[in-house]
DNA sequence: CTAACCTTGGTGACGTGTCAACTATTCCGG
DNA sequence: CCGGAATAGTTGACACGTCACCAAGGTTAG
């Protein structure tokens, strides 16, 4: 590794300006989803992603691979959920190994709740302080970091 | 809350690439600097500031304020840390509550030895997929959305 | 001086995320 | 049909973050 080229000051400030927005804002949204709807980000995008399915169910390996997420982790987070009453675990008729996720009523009622509020905090907190081409170019930038970070790492096909 | 207004397909797709931006970004240095340094980014940043730190060593609640974390995620942190020889711990001879954090031989070692790859990891991943208008305007955007979240949310002065 | 209060820092419980290992089932070549 | 490989999903160990609470040392009003 020749020469370090560190990051100029211009660099420097748009790095740590990035990562503090994922910060104050990720906590922002978590914080105003959790109090509001006692719902974590993480449950809410399960929900999300069973509201979408037919039937609202779907199998344990579909949902990770549409939601990009380890099978062991989703695996732990559906326990949690199941725990909680906001999903249900089916078993799986025509294969003996496989499981069905369902939405419960609970877990609905919690989706159906939680989505306007939070859709309205995401509005608020991040696209009421941006004009509309910032919102085009953080939308490129993040499709080119997106595919440079897919192409250049491992797991291209995940 | 009267009638919620939805995101469009624009700011539906923006927000999707960010936060996938955020996810995969995040997921690649977190490896790059586990499999190069064994250290992981919380490790990193705690390093870096006690760098920054005169003498290398610096009050517990100095320490968190600098990096905005909690008192409670710091002192668990830094208990991983001196269990890995990365900081040590010293009494504070002006205030009987207090203690020192030092940077210890090995954890000298460890930040010199991560943080050329790390930057160049950055560059890699960030730097060279954006040109310097997109660096501009994510510093902006950023800029202004952490104004608004710190604004709007609780807790104005952390 | 001392009682109320504040500050510093740590702890335990619990939710979350990753990795490696495991079980049970299905698939597939012979 | 059988035995090994692949697949579905779970589990346990551990790192990380947050919350609520606590212990011990300082600070200050009376």
């Amino acid at each position: 590794m020749a020469e370090t080229r560190w990051l100029d000051d211009h660099e420097q400030r748009a790095w740590r300006a990035y990562l503090r927005m994922n910060t104050v804002l990720g906590a922002a949204l978590a914080r105003q989803l959790q109090s509001e709807s006692m719902l974590s980000m993480p449950d809410f995008e399960v929900l999300v992603h069973l509201t979408d399915a037919d039937d609202a169910r779907i199998r344990v390996s579909e949902l990770a691979r549409v939601m990009r997420w380890e099978k062991s982790r989703l695996s732990h987070h559906l326990s949690r959920m199941e725990k909680r009453g906001l999903v249900g675990r089916e078993e799986c008729a025509s294969d003996g190994r496989g499981a069905f996720i369902v939405l419960t009523d609970d877990g609905r009622a919690a989706i159906d709740a939680a989505a306007p509020s939070h859709v309205d905090a995401v509005r608020r907190y991040f696209f009421d302080a941006v004009t509309s081409d910032d919102v085009k170019s953080l939308a490129a930038i993040a499709d080119r970091v997106i595919a440079r970070v897919e192409a250049t790492d491992t797991c291209p096909s995940v």
